[in-house]
RNA sequence: GGUGGGGUGGCCGAGUGGCUAAUGGCAGCAGACUGUAAAUCUGCCGGGCUCUGCCCUACGUAGGUUCGAAUCCUACCCCCACCA
């Protein structure tokens, strides 16, 4: 048994990963790593569409509720701290399965980044202040005479060029190509994809779901607690068109629809991520297919991989870890 | 019924004689992506082709003026505002 090969589950927003997740733990004695950048973040889970309480006392849950709406999460602190996940996975004797539409997230745990290099938090500080007065256009500019190998990208991308250059002394795509991590396990991938049409379907009845559960009260009660509309938990989908209204920036009546063509162009990204950035062993799956079936696929070949225990010592496994 | 404003590409909206297949924006499609990534960017976007160019169809409808019209004139249809 290879205790590095982990699945990779991964795909659009609305796409059925958490069931399926939630069907395979039926069957394998497994705990789940979430990639998802905006699950990380507390008291937002509407507008995130965490799993839901039953779902995280059968299975747990790693990556969830684990960051301050006003507190910066990231995906260097998602590569460090899943392996610490990993880690105590293994030793409760169970197999990890990250499953998460976070591409960037996936990247860090499956391929690794790099060994960044300390930076000074309050000469950070001082820098953002500073960068963030220049227009995008100097700032790109900025990025490009600092590090050569810079590809544009806008204003994100520059500012973080040019902070990792002024603040370590060396280019970002020199630290990318000279200090390479290693990567936290060795993915098997499993991308769950359907035909447009019914992502487009799934996502508009989630996004009508999200405002009648409480999406609105439920960001009304972030903001109450002092955060800025720009805190880093309040820059989702949904989550934004939510603050907008309540910003008085948008009527309320706009807020499903402007959900649904957010969210949808989001899933659009992420298919194109995982078409193109996820290389390995790829394993392409019809999510229109019921759950159970998916993950009865997956554990067959998860088996038959990884030389995983049968389901009977899942169950006693369960009951002795239950909480 | 009267007066005024308006009908532009899937939508919104510029354009008031040639440089216009028609500025922008939205939506859509494709792509990029190494620590803010549900972010941030890029390209395409009437149709067809023998595709650094050519052809066709387009600015409510039908005519007209003009070498040339989305842009001017006439009639008609529809929408909005105000007055009745």
């Amino acid at each position: 048994m290879d205790a590095d090969s982990v699945p990779v589950i991964v795909g659009p927003t609305a796409i059925g990963k958490t069931a399926v997740a939630m069907a395979l733990a039926e069957l394998i004695p497994l705990e789940v790593v979430s990639a998802d950048s905006r699950q990380v973040y507390r008291r937002l889970d509407i507008g995130t569409a965490k799993p839901g309480r039953r779902e995280r006392s059968r299975v747990p849950h790693h990556g969830v509720d684990i960051a301050e709406p006003g507190e910066r999460y990231s995906a260097g602190r998602f590569a460090l701290e899943s392996q610490q996940w990993l880690a105590d996975i293994r030793g409760r004797g169970k197999l990890p399965v990250v499953v998460g539409g976070t591409g960037l997230y996936v990247r860090a745990i499956a391929d690794g980044l790099f060994l960044e290099p300390p930076l000074e938090a309050d000469r950070r500080q001082a820098l953002e202040t500073w960068t963030g007065r220049l227009t995008t256009a100097d700032l790109v500019r900025w990025a490009g005479r600092l590090d050569p190998g810079f590809a544009g990208g806008g204003r994100q991308r520059a500012t973080r060029a040019v902070e990792v250059a002024l603040l370590s002394g060396y280019p970002l795509t020199w630290w990318q190509q000279v200090a390479r991590a290693e990567a936290a396990i060795r993915p098997w991938y499993v991308v769950l994809t359907a035909p447009r049409p019914i992502i487009h379907q799934r996502i508009a009845s989630r996004s009508s779901e999200m405002i009648r559960r409480g999406l609105i009260e439920e960001v009304a009660a972030v903001l109450a607690e002092g955060h800025l509309a720009g805190a880093p938990g309040l820059d989702g989908v949904g989550v934004r068109e939510a603050v907008e209204y309540l910003h008085g920036q948008r009527d309320r009546d706009s807020v499903p629809e402007a959900i649904t063509i957010a969210t949808r162009q989001y899933a659009k990204r992420q298919q194109t991520w995982f078409r193109h950035q996820v290389t390995g062993t790829v394993w392409t799956l019809d999510a229109t297919r019921p759950p159970e079936q998916l993950a009865a696929e997956i554990a067959a070949v998860w088996r038959q991989r990884d030389q995983v225990p049968p389901a009977a010592d899942h169950l006693s496994a369960r009951s002795e870890s239950g909480t």
